[in-house]
DNA sequence: ATCTTGCCTTGATTTTTATCAATCATTGTA
DNA sequence: TACAATGATTGATAAAAATCAAGGCAAGAT
């Protein structure tokens, strides 16, 4: 593993508190993999073999039943995911794949991470804030999909967007639309009439560009609420 | 707090591996309280002081936004809960009331939580195990939600229940029929067209008790997943 | 340059779900 | 016993979202 690699993974606020010899341990034990775009990483039902840590590139994790696909979220670097199968020792109830090229992933065997767990309080500790974290961002997200209409959810996610991308109002799609609109809960279709009817709020779209045109007016029309919004809270 | 109070906590995996004096002190700091049908124990946004506790009754949990109101999900006894905002220290994200007259609730100070958990390893662990589920339940829901019609959701639902309520095909709905519409993600009168239909798949009923008369053809209707239905999985 | 491919968009239609309105049944109360 | 009050049901209608069917557009291949 290159020292860049584990350094981003020391950086991660779960292993941040490792004890440096636990952590060296996990390292030793992982190796780093780069995929293409559209490679499944993970399969549903399978039981998990590594937690993973996606260094660089972007990752949808989905759902399938009754053929019906869903996009449950969408993962951004740097991140560890399959935490909660890792420790329950129990199947993946998601499918993971690749939406970027080189998407660049660090595999830490299940094993050497339950058993660092079991003497390292630093990581147990570690791991319940990341899992309380991780269940409070789904509660959010189940509350999303209750509360608001497809367009709304829209609305809100540009709203987020546009504020992580820095303040002036424009900022590019991070990935395709139709991924956009399965991480949405909507079809492509709905998506295209969605961002059409936004230009009643201001947001204008070329492309991959979104430019949020006036601000107040989108928050308007979007209501945000930061008990589902907020990543922090 | 009384003994046989006490002692359903104590019976609990998360409380199970707490060392004896230090669950002593939780249950020295902690307090009991009983509430009538229809009490908000908990609002959303509002900052969490205790961990509670569900020993008797029934508890709903639930969020509110743009005039509208979505169950999340549907305690039963015995059964800690609000873990996670707890650990964090965040504000609910959800708010809870009460479903059944004397629903009896332990209440244990967030601080003296915070305390044992800092220096219990046992407690530690147990949160993860606990936390890990809880963010498991959730992305079975979230699936739930996404994946399936409300009418699937009604007929899985109806055979997960029928099948913890003995093998008689026979059971009493555990709550009003608007609760499990709003737990189910849809309104009182498609819950009673939902019912309606599955006439066709050999479920009866009368009143508040349902009956399941041909399990393969609900099967057949309902194709459960374990990786949504399976509360163990 | 033309063609193919994949993605996005647009319009028409169907399905699903919510909403509105009215009625019925049950329960607890005066 | 009669009488609210509450919850459940039914029917009619509206809104939201999915589906079906064409086209359009741009990037890469031939």
């Amino acid at each position: 593993m290159r020292r860049e690699d584990s350094e981003i993974v020391r950086e991660l606020p779960l292993f941040r508190g490792v004890e440096l010899e636990n952590f060296r341990t996990l390292i030793a034990a992982g190796y780093v993999q780069r995929f293409p775009t559209g490679t499944v990483l993970i399969h549903e039902g399978e039981r998990p073999d590594f937690l993973h840590v996606l260094v660089d590139g972007q990752i949808a994790f989905f759902a399938s039943h009754n053929d019906r696909e869903a996009t449950v979220s969408i993962l951004t670097p740097p991140a560890a995911f399959i935490l909660a199968a890792v420790i329950v020792d129990g199947p993946y109830l998601k499918s993971a794949r690749t939406l970027s090229s080189s998407t660049t992933v660090v595999l830490i065997p299940a094993g050497a991470v339950r058993e660092v767990f079991e003497r390292d309080t630093g990581f147990a500790r570690a791991t319940v804030a990341e899992l309380a974290c991780r269940y409070r961002t789904i509660v959010k997200e189940l509350k999303n999909v209750r509360l608001r209409s497809s367009s709304e959810r829209l609305a809100n996610w540009i709203l987020t967007q546009a504020s992580q991308s820095g303040g002036c109002g424009t900022f590019r799609l991070p990935f395709e639309k139709r991924a956009l609109a399965s991480r949405l809960g909507m079809r492509p279709e709905n998506l295209s009439r969605a961002l059409a009817e936004l230009a009643e709020a201001g947001v204008t779209v070329d492309g991959p560009m979104i430019r949020v045109g006036d601000a107040a007016k989108l928050i308007a029309f979007s209501k945000p609420n930061p008990l589902i919004d907020d990543p922090t809270s």
